[in-house]
DNA sequence: TGTGATATACCTACTAGTAGGTAGGCAACA
DNA sequence: TGTTGCCTACCTACTAGTAGGTATATCACA
């Protein structure tokens, strides 16, 4: 668990949040250094090239992805609760500002003039997110505690979808409790009132 | 109409293509220079930093949009004719990748790091759309000809969110016909079936 | 009708600063 | 003793932007 360094873990947690800012020609070796509190050299030790640097970062965005949605569907099982917590949890995200944006949603806006690999690596973790809802939501329509209109895999891309322009829009506002007022109804849609 | 020079056009309309694929430093005047066929210095002539170019851009983007709104609405009178029309500009927009994203969704996503000056005129983009959608929902639930689960202003929101998280998702698969796969339920949502 | 003033549109050549990246050294430590 | 982690010092390529020039077009007016 403590392969990587902790400097290696700082410069990615410092990388994270200079691509959440302002994606990935948005940001660079040299503000990295200075957040880090090293030079910009010492960041080529660690990952000698940008490229190398934001490839790892994707990787273990879809990696947390994974172990946290697996983890989340062990301790909620129902499909709705599933959603909804899904949803809070990019709420509280947004609200505290801790995490204001999805890494691979801001990726994918600037996915033509990413690097391949980086490409690679946004695109799979699409797949998993659209894999997992998909998942849920069939689950929930079979179950009926989800209402479904369309084909659970396009269900699970407009949830998706509105997810992700919900981040945009309360980015646009600057208005942190968009995300929630918008989420709110979709949700609404999907889960059948228990009046 | 022929105030600004052919040049001066040619300038924006390579600085939007630009941004639509990359954002906001995505791109460089030695790249617009390349496809205009002038040098770097005459683009200085034109605009004299980059903040003026996009800051321009924005504003005719925003101009353009209200006018064919406006257009639009004149045309199409109907609140579920005009959603699907919008929606079906996009989708059309995508599918010949004549402007495969939206220039001010995506320079939201970057609004942390953008110059002052561009982020109002992209707020400024956001509040427009949104409004205007207000509207037409508002209208469409006082006919009836639009079903809607929660506050018009609400609705408004959650559809611009997923025509904007359509996008994204179009442009992370790669595939032009998501858009409008993710935008079907969601406007079916908003239309009663007339069966 | 010719002449001068002004403006437009572009050019070459340059600036300071920043980008990602490299070479090689030094100290701590297993 | 070799590896790790960081350093100084440097590189080349590129960034936005500037200085100063030229060619051409337009207009005012004698």
């Amino acid at each position: 668990m403590d392969k990587p360094s902790n400097t290696a873990d700082d410069i990615l947690a410092a990388a994270r949040r200079f691509i959440v800012a302002g994606g990935y020609n948005g940001f660079s070796y040299a503000d990295i250094a200075e957040v880090v509190g090293i030079r910009k050299a010492s960041i080529h030790h660690h990952f000698p090239s940008k490229v190398d640097l934001v490839q790892t970062l994707v990787r273990r965005y879809l990696e947390e992805a994974v172990t946290g949605m697996t983890e989340l569907e062990r301790n909620v099982p129902e499909p709705p609760e599933l959603l909804r917590t899904y949803a809070g949890f990019w709420a509280q995200c947004i609200e505290d500002a801790s995490r204001p944006f999805c890494v691979c949603a801001l990726l994918a806006s600037e996915l033509p003039v990413l690097p391949p690999e980086v490409a690679a690596g946004v695109r799979a973790y699409f797949q998993f997110l659209s894999g997992w809802l998909t998942g849920v939501i069939e689950r929930g329509a079979a179950q009926g505690t989800l209402t479904i209109a369309a084909a659970p895999r396009v269900e699970a891309e407009a949830f998706m979808a509105t997810v992700h322009g919900a981040m945009l829009s309360a980015r646009a506002y600057g208005d942190v409790l968009t995300f929630g007022m918008i989420l709110a109804p979709t949700l609404q849609k999907l889960i059948p009132a228990t009046d």
